[in-house]
DNA sequence: ACTTTCGTACGAAAATATTCCTAACTTTGT
DNA sequence: ACAAAGTTAGGAATATTTTCGTACGAAAGT
């Protein structure tokens, strides 16, 4: 084993990361421009080179890798939406919910999140799972 | 109005004081000892004083409240279990799923964390809403 | 050509969260 | 009575995350 690290982790974003990182999800490839204004203005106020900063760091943690083929780097996720999400909700029902799926259900019925409709889709998510 | 906050908002715990009041939450009121221990089987190691600091910081923010008739206080949890979970489930949704539950579902369906055994319950749980 | 705007780099400050050392007091065991 | 072990208080050190100021170069507008 020569690799001074071997194990592969998932990296875990801090909040602000996740926030950027939502936007490059959602839109592709960015700019540090369109993510600054984007948060802005969904999220909060916050500096331009803040934003910079974070995605710098993110691109040193091998979150981001960016195009500097322009002065106008471009930021591509290297974490994978799904993968990461489902990563961050496993880690969340463990240590929320003692790694029980159903407790979380539990939980998010009682919620005002849960709309008729959605249960409606939940149901048929199920049905679906039941006949494949 | 005369209060300063008149807000009462959710204080939001980090990492380490979850931990800690999932041992409350599970066990009851607790000393500082009994919630070390139980932290150092499960968790990880960390030092008496550490635990005792965070408690105590825990009791200022009002997420805790303790007896100090005894020597040895008593820690009893002020933040309720089901609300708390939940007001975090709903932040987890809101900044990881766009707020949709059942885009969480579909995701938890397609980890490993969703036995068939689970999703036999959540099944039975939907019917049960269903009726009711 | 010049000025203004926009971009990155870099370091440092600020804010937050976590850990633990030391001192002083109490209880327990011998 | 004394030593050992347990307890709280308080401050400081450390670690982590977040924010932003400053410098400087590139591009765009006039």
């Amino acid at each position: 084993m020569n690799d001074k690290k071997s194990k592969i982790v998932q990296p875990e974003p801090t909040k602000s990361e996740l926030e950027i990182l939502q936007v490059i999800w959602q839109y592709g490839p960015s700019t540090v421009r369109f993510v600054n204004d984007t948060l802005n203005e969904r999220k909060r106020i916050v500096q331009y080179t803040s934003t910079l900063k974070l995605m710098q760091i993110m691109a040193e943690k091998k979150m981001l890798k960016r195009d500097e083929t322009n002065m106008k780097h471009i930021y591509i996720a290297i974490l994978e939406e799904q993968k990461t999400k489902s990563f961050l909700l496993d880690k969340f029902v463990d240590s929320m919910f003692n790694g029980s799926a159903s407790s979380l259900m539990m939980q998010l019925l009682g919620n005002k999140k849960a709309s008729q409709e959605e249960l409606k889709e939940i149901k048929e998510m199920l049905n679906k799972l039941d006949k494949g």
